[in-house]
RNA sequence: CGCGGGGUGGAGCAGACCGGUAGCUCAUCGGGCUCAUAACCCGAAGAUCGUGGGUUCAAAUCCCACCCCCGCAACCA
């Protein structure tokens, strides 16, 4: 039996879920559903990643105890899959302790073998930019920057000797063209090993510095570095490394992953499975980003899409069918709900739900609601049981490669050719004439596609798919269902069936009302910045970044704030998102502060502003400037805005 | 010259590896039908295929140069 082995990333627990999860998951789960129904055994494999010095701080923030924190947060994932219709068979996290002690066995095994080694780590370390140089980065010996010589520091810590797989994962990913799919990514890698520059990967961490993590089985002052960790996810799902699921499916893993982690997966994880002494996994299958306007989408950016809303306002089946349908298999998309109740319109209700509609109230206006038993085809039929044939088989070949907005657009081929079929042949004029055996014939037709166009949907919408097919009076039971051999048979619907008298599968939206709620939303997003962010923030900001953890107000104290004006403002070179502003602070020299800002601020509009500055801030280079202060703002989803006195004060002024 | 992706009718995309009628969905306009969720079906208008060169009988497609957009990386004290 084929079997199919497929993981979604393990979601980092630093915040909530978010449209880009959600999106992973349910494709993830439409490939389990595929394969299912292909007649493969699946293993489906989602879960969270819970180490490191993030999930530290960000319990902190909550006031929380790590462990505790992470109950809370992985909990809201494997809580929100049900509600997505994801049906995964496992869910794992890395603070399981079969996880940890598996992580401990692989370390213990690489480091045997003499793959893992004690080293130093950091370097040359300049106390004028505060970080580590590499030799490589070093001009004569001497910081960049402050040309001067860094003075060396040693941290040390444990390495994996990556550096040694380089050729061979080169290698292996030349011979394997789909080994990292699609074409674009594997093209990255191999121009990233092609430059020949594979460093080892420090392993370790400090206890001194972290704790949160798994101990080294060889060194209790270190805990492991979270992707050597999480990574191991995979193979700990199957009880590596004896059992049969690890012989079941390790041959026929496929990783699914964003396009943000495809370096560790790409590259850590073979060379890591290298080291251990398995075969790498089959396949890496890298997707796009959902953009939200122009914006990536990600919670530091704040726009984020709750999922389960739009879910619940257009059924669970029509968002999974919007993701699927909508994003190009590696490329990014956008996403709006204009787009997406643009979609529900056009493909679901015009399309697909009228076709059932039409085609069930006909049965029963000219059949009593029994599927009529067909007489032989002529050409037109003919002709649609070769489309179907042919949608059929473009939609398996293009979805067992992720490609779904390709496949479902092949679906619909055969979705539009049954409404163009139902046209040409006027089943309501066959009525009136009474040529009742031609009649039986469309509609036996008709109904027998749309069963195969609903036993296709079924990965993508699965409680949408089971409607249908319990409206043409066939058994939903997933078990029961098989894709594979629905291209070449027919007549897999029963004569005499009783089918459903209405359809109303999926009720179309009206656009027109969206479209005035969206013209307010951007006549808002037109309106001064600040009222935007003003009628906006409350909504988002709390739920997102939880208020930290309490300081004494003599640690208050400390911070100097003062509003100061701007004299001028001008790029930095060589940076995007850099301005460097000079400020009036009432001091013998005006303050020259490097601020990220430059993607929200043209240097003029700038000019003459006051704003407030955190004025005793350690001076620090940015880009090779050095910035004297900080000038405070407000991040919100529709830009960044300043804060400011709210009328002139002379420059100076302390905050208080 | 840091790495990668993209620029095709109003919008979103396909076609490019394997040169030879520019295709799909949405939107617009006209018509048809009446089984149906104001849906469906047919037809029309609308594209110098980013720009400039080159190869060729023939270039969206191959080659060279350039312009613009978007990610990643380096910086958001």
């Amino acid at each position: 039996m084929e079997r199919f082995y497929i993981t979604t990333p393990i979601y980092y627990v630093n915040a909530k879920p978010h449209l880009g999860h959600a999106h992973s998951t349910i494709l993830a789960d439409s490939m389990a559903r595929f394969h299912k129904l292909m007649g493969h055994e699946v293993h489906f494999l989602t879960g969270t990643d819970e180490h490191g010095d993030k999930i530290v701080k960000a319990a902190q923030a909550a006031g929380k105890e790590p462990q505790e924190y992470c109950d809370a947060i992985s909990a809201t994932f494997s809580d929100l899959w049900p509600n997505l219709q994801v049906e995964n068979s496992q869910f794992i996290r890395t603070t399981n302790p079969e996880h940890k002690r598996l992580v401990q066995k692989a370390l213990q095994q690489v480091y045997d073998t003499g793959d893992i080694y004690f080293g130093e780590y950091g370097g040359h370390y300049c106390t004028g930019c505060e970080r580590f140089y590499t030799e490589k980065e070093l001009v004569d010996g001497l910081c960049p920057d402050h040309k001067i010589k860094p003075e060396y520091i040693a941290e040390k810590n444990y390495f994996f000797r990556m550096s040694k797989y380089q050729d061979w994962l080169l290698g292996h990913i030349k011979e394997n063209p789909e080994f990292i799919r699609p074409e674009q990514y594997r093209n990255e890698v191999v121009a990233l090993l092609e430059m020949g520059a594979l460093d080892d990967l420090c392993i370790s961490r400090p206890k001194s510095r972290l704790e949160w993590g798994v101990e080294l089985p060889f060194d209790s002052n270190y805990v492991t570095y979270v992707w050597f960790d999480a990574l191991l996810n995979y193979l700990s799902a199957l009880d590596w490394p004896g059992g049969d699921k690890m012989a079941a499916f390790w041959p026929v893993a496929n990783h699914l992953i964003a396009k943000d982690i495809l370096k560790p997966h790409a590259v850590f994880w073979p060379t890591m499975l290298k080291a251990m002494g398995l075969e790498p996994f089959q396949h890496l299958n890298v997707h796009g980003y959902w953009l939200m306007k122009d914006a990536k989408m990600s919670k530091s950016l704040g726009n984020v899409v709750e999922p389960l809303a739009l879910a619940s306002k257009y059924g669970v089946s029509g968002f999974r069918y919007f993701l699927l349908r909508e994003m190009t298999f590696g490329y990014d998309a956008s996403f709006s709900e204009e787009a997406l109740a643009g979609r529900f319109n056009a493909d679901l209700a015009n399309d697909l739900g009228n076709l059932f509609n039409r085609a069930l109230a006909m049965t029963h206006k000219y059949f009593g609601g029994a599927v009529p038993q067909a007489g032989r085809g002529g050409p037109d039929e003919e002709e649609l049981m070769l489309l179907a044939k042919d949608a059929c088989l473009n939609y398996q070949r293009l979805f067992e490669r992720f490609q779904t907005a390709k496949a479902l657009d092949s679906l619909w081929e055969l979705v539009r050719g049954l409404n163009k079929y139902i046209d040409s042949q006027a089943p309501w004029s066959l009525y009136k004439e009474k040529n009742v055996s031609r009649l039986a014939t469309v509609m036996y037709f008709v109904l027998e596609c749309m069963r195969k166009v609903a036993v296709h949907l079924w990965p993508v919408m699965p409680e949408a798919a089971a409607r249908m097919l319990e409206q043409l009076g066939v058994s939903a039971e997933p078990a029961s269902l098989r894709m594979d051999t629905e291209a070449e048979d027919w007549g897999g619907l029963v004569a005499g069936t009783h089918v459903a008298t209405t359809s109303n599968l999926f009720p179309r939206v009206d656009l027109a009302a969206l479209e005035t709620a969206s013209a307010e939303a951007q006549a808002s997003d037109k309106v001064p910045a600040e009222k935007a962010a003003a009628a906006k923030a409350p909504e988002s900001a709390p739920a997102e970044s939880p208020v930290k953890a309490p300081v004494d107000f003599e640690d208050f104290q400390k911070l100097d704030l003062r509003v100061g004006t701007v004299l001028s403002v001008a790029p930095v070179p060589k940076a995007d998102k850099l301005l460097l502003v000079t400020v009036d602070l009432g001091e013998a020299e005006p303050r020259q502060v490097v601020a990220g800002i430059a993607e929200f601020f043209q240097p003029e509009a700038l000019t003459g502003r006051q704003v407030v500055l955190v004025a005793n801030l350690k001076p620090r280079k940015l880009r090779g400037v050095v910035s004297q202060g900080m000038i405070l703002a407000v991040r919100h989803e529709a830009g960044l805005e300043l804060l400011g006195p709210s009328a002139q004060v002379p420059p100076g002024s302390p905050v208080s």
